[in-house]
DNA sequence: CACTTTATTGATCGACGTTCATTTCGAACT
DNA sequence: AGTTCGAAATGAACGTCGATCAATAAAGTG
């Protein structure tokens, strides 16, 4: 067969993108298989590879949108958000992960080989999120410490992050650790509040 | 061939499983083959599924033996350690993950199945480090604050873990963001001095 | 109409995890 | 010594995977 013309290049793409990031959320990276993503939208395994050149890629797009979908789930809780706008940047990070398991543990179980890199539109796309927690802690700090805001916003997410891992792992579980996110969110304050915050929701 | 006799069961499984972690040192959880382990030991890939049954098994065991090689090389600095113990639990923590990229990075890429479930022993065995850790915050904290040392040890964990994988996926790297490890060694001391602590190291 | 260009295919390859009928050989027993 | 027995070890076989690429079919072009 030829040109279908059903797509352009761009709708195509996206079709792969859409349904390959369904198939992550359905069967986690462990279980991901790129024929089945090519099956479920009725092309080819040929025509994915010509598309996306390499599983990497796809992945990476896949991941991409995931970060994506974590940013404007984060960005519409602050809207709805009352005044402890921290907590609900940590509930909303929570929140995300444990609703998505699958989509969000495959950002970090997808390794690059040493020779890709992230092109710099992706870089850009998956900074929205990083961006939106580094100005709610510029937000929440004093003047004279605003300098050292973005160090210490990555830091806290890596706080979160790490609290997420073990909470979607099981480990705080089996260790009889209760409201893991709560312990997080104690950690997170009390950094901020070193730092000289202060904020209506913070206690 | 029948029974070769070289071997107890026990030395083969454990040639399998050194065997094993050492491929896993070098190729990472993506490129791990069991037939391969197989191949170097000089059996074949039948007697490997004899021994573990199932390459998740497999991994586990291998993962654990991390855990253990972890524990140890945390203990050995612990002895060698100036006043400030907790610098050198997290100097340690991140050493081993940057020294044993593959196979600290595997620990987090194994995802059991549902159905599967560690054995007690060895849940025994990969709590040795974080027993290490719960003491130290333990040695630390005032008398008042001990009954909480369990949960804030394996919070403070999580701050160091997730400190960790932003080191070695390079997202810091990728921010500007400089001396990861220092970074998370604030945060915990931060925790702990909210907590009350007060040790020689401590500034 | 013929010709070029482009999109799409799926057979093909090597490698993987997993299974299991078959084989091998030490050991126990005449 | 031969015979039997059973545990240990094998590797061919199966289905699936990522990846490749010559072949093909359709659209555009003149």
């Amino acid at each position: 067969m030829g040109r279908r013309s059903d797509h352009t290049r761009q709708e195509l793409e996206h079709l792969f993108l859409v349904e390959g990031h369904k198939h992550m959320a359905e069967v986690g990276f462990a279980r991901f298989s790129a024929r089945e993503v090519a099956k479920r939208i009725g092309y080819s395994i040929g025509t994915l590879y010509n598309v996306f050149g390499t599983l990497d890629q796809l992945l990476i797009a896949i991941n991409t949108r995931t970060f994506q979908l974590w940013a404007e789930e984060v960005r519409a809780a602050l809207e709805s958000s009352g005044p402890d706008r921290i907590r609900c940047l940590v509930e909303a990070y929570f929140g995300f992960a444990r609703a998505n398991r699958h989509s969000w543990t495959a950002i970090y179980d997808h390794h690059l080989p040493p020779d890709v890199v992230l092109s710099d539109e992706q870089n850009q796309r998956r900074g929205g999120l990083t961006q939106i927690i580094v100005d709610e802690v510029v937000a929440v700090l004093p003047s004279r410490a605003q300098a050292d805001a973005p160090r210490l916003a990555r830091s806290l997410i890596a706080v979160v992050h790490g609290h997420c891992v073990y909470d979607l792992n099981g480990s705080f579980a089996l260790m009889g650790i209760e409201q893991p996110m709560e312990l997080a969110l104690e950690r997170v304050r009390e950094s901020l509040n070193h730092a000289g915050a202060s904020v209506d929701g913070l206690k």
